[in-house]
DNA sequence: CGGACGCTAAAGGTCTGACGTATCGCGCCA
DNA sequence: TGGCGCGATACGTCAGACCTTTAGCGTCCG
């Protein structure tokens, strides 16, 4: 995808913005070597590597060079480093909670650019949620449908009057009730993210009320297997959160 | 969600068996700091950091410690360091690109565990894409229509004959042509993750045309803005090539 | 006999200082 | 006027040393 065709005007040629890299550096080489070898399931999860000393030999680079490469391994998610004996650094099993944090953070980036809006994040959500509910009313077994029950019971803190941990707890509940996990690393961050952007402090009491009873509504629908209901009540939830969204204003 | 509740039998404490980090490395900690510093805005895309001696000075840390902390933002794509005179550690600008890179990889991983399978991600697709669709097929502008046009035609090249990747370049550009990059972002990884599990060898180059058709039909409905028609056509398009995964086998 | 204390080895964490090397601006020279 | 090479800057890499954490194990005392 060329942001710019090549200009045909002779004069100056179109000038490459992104600067490249010309080498590798050898912590890369190193890191991405590593990776690929734990992808490829070389590696598998709970292996412990040399120690740092004897993983930079094995690569003809120095211990710095293999610990920049370890680092970046490390922040990845994919190796986790322990000290002491018995310590050393070990191919991480994957976790979905990782994943899912950090998409949040990264959206929490993008939707401070004109590239994302919370609009965006709001119309997704509406498209995934609705159709998690039916999903979820369609499968959820007896376990899974208390803890659904349970998220919209969402008893209300005194120091947290709106409840709204309470709140995204049920859409998380919710998600994870379908029994497919990408819906979860896909709603999730959504929702981590606008957790953090909705401003409450315009938000009334009766209003977090309303939100509630809508839970448990959702909550009994799928409880009692009626998708169509679930999906119907879901998607007028989030139309009328998206108002009060949009009427508390996230465009800060 | 605590493993196991606080076990009741006096003997031996509940073991902790994840082990915790009783300190925060130093190079952890000024990772930290910074990324605060940037996701706050403190640090806007386009900031030359200091180098990483003065850097180091700055934490109190060696030009060591600052680099491991550089390591961890720059694999995070926060920072991107370029040598030379003029060159430094900078913040990088958000980019969805390296988003959806990322969160492929992880994909990619988990995909291999029992927690995700190819089939979730097959669900989560037939969830999104024809709402996708929809949307665009209400939304797409000229431009817009000629670009998903376009990439329904999938000229295929010879040394493809599965014409596969311009198969997945028409997925990506009709969620484009949404408008809504969350959508992008949450569909786009899971093209990338599917299309790198499907043997081709055993598809035949009939059924590629017969993908090629739909596309094309898609295309048309959304050009001609029947969003019903487009959401339908790609439901039925997904649930056939769903059919073809689920034949071809994609549990290796 | 048993539990608490403390030693010790292994491995990551940090520091220091040095040198290599990619870049780019600037000035010299043809 | 234009191409070329010098040099300054900042990242990249290396080597070696020392600190800190951790767990296992042995010892000592109650």
């Amino acid at each position: 995808m060329p942001p710019q065709p090549p200009a045909a005007t002779p004069g100056t040629a179109p000038v490459a913005h992104l600067r490249v890299q010309r080498v590798r550096p050898a912590y890369r080489q190193v890191a991405d070597e590593l990776r690929t070898q734990i992808l490829a399931g070389t590696l598998p999860a709970g292996t412990r590597l040399p120690n740092e000393g004897e993983l930079g030999r094995a690569f003809g680079v120095s211990r710095s060079t293999a610990r920049e490469a370890l680092r970046v391994l490390s922040s990845q998610h994919l190796v986790e480093t322990h000290r002491g004996v018995q310590g050393g650094t070990f191919v991480s099993e994957p976790d979905p909670a990782r994943v899912v944090e950090d998409v949040g953070s990264a959206l929490g980036v993008l939707v401070m650019t004109p590239q994302l809006h919370v609009s965006d994040l709001l119309e997704a959500r509406l498209l995934l949620e609705p159709a998690a509910a039916r999903l979820a009313a369609q499968r959820a077994d007896a376990e899974t449908v208390e803890a659904v029950r349970n998220a919209a019971a969402a008893h209300r803190d005194a120091r947290d009057p709106s409840g709204f941990v309470g709140h995204l707890d049920f859409h998380t509940t919710l998600l994870m009730a379908t029994g497919n996990l990408m819906l979860t690393l896909m709603g999730q961050p959504v929702n981590d993210v606008l957790r953090t952007r909705l401003r409450r402090e315009g938000v009334e009491a009766h209003e977090w009320d309303k939100v509630d009873a809508c839970h448990r509504e959702i909550a009994e629908h799928v409880a009692e297997g009626r998708a169509d209901d679930a999906e119907a009540a879901m998607r007028d939830h989030l139309v009328e959160l998206r108002g009060l969204y949009e009427r508390e204003g996230f465009w800060t």
